[in-house]
DNA sequence: TGTGGGTTCCAAAGCGCTTTGGCTTGCCTT
DNA sequence: AAGGCAAGCCAAAGCGCTTTGGAACCCACA
């Protein structure tokens, strides 16, 4: 035994200032000694602290899970491993998110929370907002009247870049094969195509642009469908690899050729078992790690759980854009 | 106020016997009407019980998240939802799940685990054996002097049944491109694959054998290595459809062609964003939707949880064998 | 009338921590 | 030598539930 109280072992083993440097020796040593490791149920009880990330997992038949999420996921387990972090996923209606969200944090069940693919306007941000626990938005939202935490890459100026570069390469007929309009990501990938055709004198018409959920077939239905059309895309710019899979189908099932015919750029979240070197015209991509956004926002709500972030500082990083042989001066 | 102790509330909410229907009534109504939820932090430390399902999730910057995590995850969510489930992602150092499985069994942090790609005699399935938290195996170990409870899908006859078909067409130079052979569904598929030759009078030899990860480039490459090899396999049958990306990349490469030259079999794992039917020739696949899994599982764990399942069960699904135009009579 | 047995409820003791408020020391001032 | 002040420690009161061990009551049976 230590023949101490138990008030000077919780002390010593958290930190605290009133135990001598010898005492916090002596136990922290004991403790290991024995293993012991104080009952987190008991502590969050008496702390309302519960040591654990919440992310709130929207579910139902018709909800796919975006394969995205496992990188990240993979990033924020590579930061979360060596900090004594735990992330609780629960499930939620699709269609009703806020009664779960109301329920983790009512019940503390969480000391912070991540928020990824947001919409215009999201009410989950709202939401987190007024309940006041800490939170991380991966993305960003528009139209909020209050300023919150977020990281996001630099989606518009990812899609300039792209844009540009096939503006340069003589292409006058640009099209966009987009995600989900309803997420801000699509619509700031759709600004910011849009941006370099005008600044060049051209247009984006609705004839070029494609949005669905980011699936194989459906860059094949769009991509076939742009370039059946009346005045196809002579260079077309796609928010996925997965979605470029079908792209490329498509330009071959049409006896098209990239980058001949149809010039290629694809957005590449960095996917270690779909690489756009591999393609079989290899893809310029803007590139942007989705698991270093993960590893980045577990760090900083972790931060804030600690109380060392604070405030509503939105970050917003750049996009590589990295050029292969997908691409090609216009016909 | 209820004039009512907080012992009978406790046990009128939680359907003891020993409080009057018209007491229960009373309780559960004032409950509702003021939004009472046991806070279930003190609810853990009394009971012990988390209300959580546990998985280790193996991080390390070498390390990838299988990309059919998402789904099954997206099953366990599916199930959990209805039934006020959590789950708890616990990032472990994948050279050291041991520590973890053994620190959120102690702090008694969730009620049941689940272990997925076991591999033969799997050190964690003896370990939460050992510990005697229940838990249930996606896949299946080998190897184990115990018995345990587990959900498979029949992988050996799944492959048995694609290498018959082939062998009934005629081939006899049938390839396997398997994922990492470690893992016991490799072991079963080549095993399955193997039977089916042998039964024919046919061998497998380990030239016609590939084992890696399941990416897109190593499916590539085992594909390449096999059609350039001095016996090249007629018919090839692959473990992932991701791989099997890859596999028809090469294939075209190559100048050959599905299924004039080649005949080719794949595994499908059912993903909502790549289908086996939209490549360019509609691949014959073995299928087994990993999602149902997810959901079968979780309604096992909670089951366990709640004592209505004991035992070691051990499930085996079969495999549907769907032939699409991949495949045709040897040369 | 007395007694045994259900039924329905309660007071109080945990669960294993953190935190409050207070009590000793030892040492330094004046 | 008395007073003051940190430094270091402790007892006990929570945290919000569940569970134990009775107690009170009502009814039936002898």
């Amino acid at each position: 035994m230590l023949a101490l109280s138990q008030t000077t072992v919780s002390r010593a083993l958290n930190g605290y200032p009133e135990v001598s440097d010898e005492t916090r020796r002596r136990v922290t040593d004991a403790a290991k000694r024995h293993g012991y490791r104080p009952n987190p149920s008991a502590r969050r009880l008496a702390t309302g602290k519960a040591g654990m990330i919440g992310y709130v997992l929207p579910t139902g038949a018709a909800v796919d899970i975006d394969p995205h999420f496992v990188e990240f996921l993979s990033g924020l387990g590579d930061y979360a491993r060596g900090h004594d972090l735990d992330l609780v996923l629960s499930p939620a209606d699709a269609n009703d998110e806020e009664t779960t969200y109301r329920r983790i944090v009512a019940n503390k069940q969480v000391d912070a929370v991540y928020v990824s693919s947001p919409c215009p306007a999201d009410r989950r941000i709202s939401l987190l907002n007024r309940l006041g626990i800490p939170f991380i938005v991966h993305g960003r939202s528009e139209g909020l009247d209050f300023e919150y935490a977020y990281t996001d890459i630099d989606n518009e100026a990812a899609f300039n870049d792209a844009a540009r570069l096939l503006i340069q390469l003589g292409h006058n007929r640009v099209a966009l094969i987009n995600g989900d309009i309803r997420q801000t990501f699509a619509l700031f990938r759709e600004r910011g195509t849009r941006r370099a055709l005008s600044d060049s004198g051209l247009a984006l018409p609705p004839a070029l642009i494609r949005c669905s959920p980011m699936t194989e077939e459906n860059g094949y239905r769009a991509a076939r469908s742009l370039l059946e059309g009346e005045t196809p895309p002579t260079a077309i710019i796609c928010s996925s690899l997965i979605m470029s899979l079908g792209v490329v189908r498509a330009i071959r099932d049409l006896g098209l050729a990239v980058p001949d015919d149809v010039s290629l750029i694809a957005h590449d979240d960095v996917f270690p078992w779909l690489r756009p070197e591999n393609f079989s015209v290899p893809l310029t991509t803007t590139r942007s790690s989705i698991r270093l956004a993960g590893q980045r926002i577990a760090e900083r709500l972790a931060a804030r759980i600690s109380g060392l972030e604070s405030g509503f500082e939105g970050e917003v990083w750049p996009v590589d854009l990295v050029v292969r042989a997908s691409i090609g001066s216009a016909a």
